[in-house]
DNA sequence: GCTTAGCACTCTCGTCTGGAGAGTGCCAAC
DNA sequence: GTTGGCACTCTCCAGACGAGAGTGCTAAGC
């Protein structure tokens, strides 16, 4: 670490089927591979000394590392982003697979929450990792429709849905009791007047609404604001939904009982894993963060493969896989993709309306 | 196990004091108690040879049990049911937890909903075991008002806020398109109808009517009894929160990662926690299933405390901590209790309606 | 007759040892 | 540049061994 080791621009074809075999091995195995064994996969007709030099090599310049001396050796984060960015082929996701992935999302007329948690259930079950997904927040969602429903004496309930299908609801107490009649009143108002607009938006205009008119306000009015004021909190923070973990617990790296200790904190705080998710996600498609990338996949050696998922331009939230970096990305990464897309279908069906036959 | 121990009927007073300090020292160690660590004790001014001589009846008689021959001895589930029928002294819970769960259960204006969150996790936190609620089921919460909202087309959410202040929400699909002004009509008049009964209750007259005036019906009661029949679903298993598993694994019992992964399996199977939970709650009060009284508490040598919370008379759902059966029951057993009474207590307040303050 | 000290016995656990096996690095030969 | 050979290193496992903890039993004491 202390050196900084002269990295050449290129790695020779011989340098990167070797690594790519090395990887490739380890991803199945969890052991560090031997010079060896690469050499008796014969894929390269090399002898075991020959790879030898090639895999210090390798070492010297990053891309693997030895857990001690006489080990064979392990690839670091720089050779899974390399795997990824130039030596992989991902595979189309098998149809197998994608047929089952559109019959838990279609089936039934559900609403957007079933549809992320039925998601994030795909997610794991199909990648054998934990699955994440990160349901939109609550101020960039696009209202539907409002609705106010009487509980008991000062409290309403707030029910709001969005245009994606997410319904989110408060109870809220009120300055006083407000009729029945006057809550229809009022949702209709607010359904007919905002909808298609962020809730973020809409709070902007009542309230820019309630300081110029401040003089003229009805009582109508002032209720109107007063409820979506309440209603509408923009600051809750987004649900996350985290499927699969105990199926890690299998996994060699995870025999280590604090690093499985470690691992469920992780998923204990949500607004981290948001953080990591929003940290990942800074341009379309999937992106991919391995061990050192972000403070939570250092500190575990995880990787974290995600994207965003969302109806037409608008992104909504995120999904992804997570867990140990060992992973097969040329499966996973379609996977992630495939889900992303399955989902943001699935919600604009649903968003477009009547039944999906 | 092959063999039937002569039970006594009685312990003497001696055996019971020294049992008692075998459960304690125990329940603080978590390592099999020697008949010499107990006499150190001096609580008893007996040498270790006697308590030994005591011990090994205590062994005969099946309270006590020895993981290998030259190990202390270990408290069975029978010890710990006598322990907690007739030798323990239940301590009232400390002000300074009372006062704690008071304030976390009285802060917000909360929905029922969130305060069984709250619960879950006052129990794990204050326990430092797993907490577990499990919501009432739904077919037999009173209905307290009903509310549709159009979505689109022939999509409609259906609300339902109940009695104690659960709300729950489902999107149903109508044959046809049902105009807005009629969804408003519908939930006025299933509101005004029939609040104050069951789900069920509900369910079953409004499919009686049907059938009785089959000819007559107009088609606003069609409507209603289609929306009611959907939106009323009384087959959705009841919702379960488990909180705290995280902070068991610092535990020495669960140095074993497969009987980690055994307990999050079980977990992650909310019907059975709920069979589990239902076992155990079979009359008033707290109850406590121990090692080999269930299924699920013998395969991983836990146990669970657990009671009903509920409005009135009517019970809703049930409340309780699962652990290692090595816990300090004195403590357990009046939190179980305790937050039972303040969970109801605070379902009531809110069902009372109006501020609390 | 209950209690206790003493002692032999058993079992676990940590440490040490040695050998086997796996893997590397390097050198010399091809 | 490639490869076979070999010395070296490190892990892992099995076995041995002693320390320590705890018991069961017996015989002596109160």
């Amino acid at each position: 670490m202390t050196v900084t080791e002269t990295q050449p621009d290129k790695l020779s074809a011989r340098d990167r089927e070797i690594l790519k075999d090395v990887i490739a091995t380890y991803v199945l195995s969890a052991e560090p591979v031997s010079s060896r064994s690469v050499a008796k996969q014969g894929r390269l007709g090399l002898s075991a000394a020959t790879i030898r030099n090639v895999m210090a090599d390798l070492e010297e310049w990053g891309f693997l590392m030895q857990p001690h001396t006489s080990a064979g050796r392990v690839p670091t984060p720089a050779a899974y982003h390399m795997f990824i960015e130039s030596m992989m082929q991902t595979r189309k996701l098998p149809a197998r697979e994608r047929r089952y992935i559109e019959e838990n999302l279609s089936g039934a007329p559900a609403d957007a929450d079933q549809l992320i948690g039925v998601t994030s259930h795909l997610l794991s079950e199909l990648s054998q990792q934990v699955g994440i997904v990160v349901a939109p927040a609550i101020g960039e969602t696009v209202l539907k429709a409002v609705d106010f429903v009487a509980i008991s004496g000062r409290r309403v309930l707030c029910v709001v849905v969005s245009a994606a299908g997410f319904i989110d609801n408060r109870v809220i107490e009120t300055e006083e009791e407000i009729p029945r009649h006057e809550l229809v009143r009022i949702s209709n108002y607010l359904t007919e007047n905002f909808a298609g607009q962020t809730l973020r938006q809409i709070r902007d205009r009542l309230l820019r609404q309630m300081t110029e008119e401040r003089r003229q306000v009805d009582s109508l009015l002032a209720r109107t604001i007063e409820l979506a004021r309440g209603g509408l909190d923009l600051d809750a923070e987004p649900e996350v939904l985290v499927d699969g973990a105990s199926a890690l617990l299998t996994r060699p790296e995870l025999a280590d009982i604090q690093r499985v200790r470690r691992m469920f904190e992780a998923f204990a705080d949500k607004a981290r894993l948001v953080r990591m998710l929003n940290e990942c996600i800074k341009g379309g498609g999937v992106r991919v963060l391995i061990g050192n990338d972000s403070d939570l996949t250092s500190e575990l050696d995880f990787s974290l493969v995600a994207c965003r998922y969302g109806v037409g331009d608008q992104a909504l939230g995120t999904l992804g896989i997570f867990g140990p970096s060992r992973m097969e990305y040329q499966k996973i990464i379609p996977l992630v993709h495939y889900l992303g897309q399955a989902l943001s279908r699935a919600l604009a069906d649903s968003f477009a309306g009547g039944g999906k036959k």
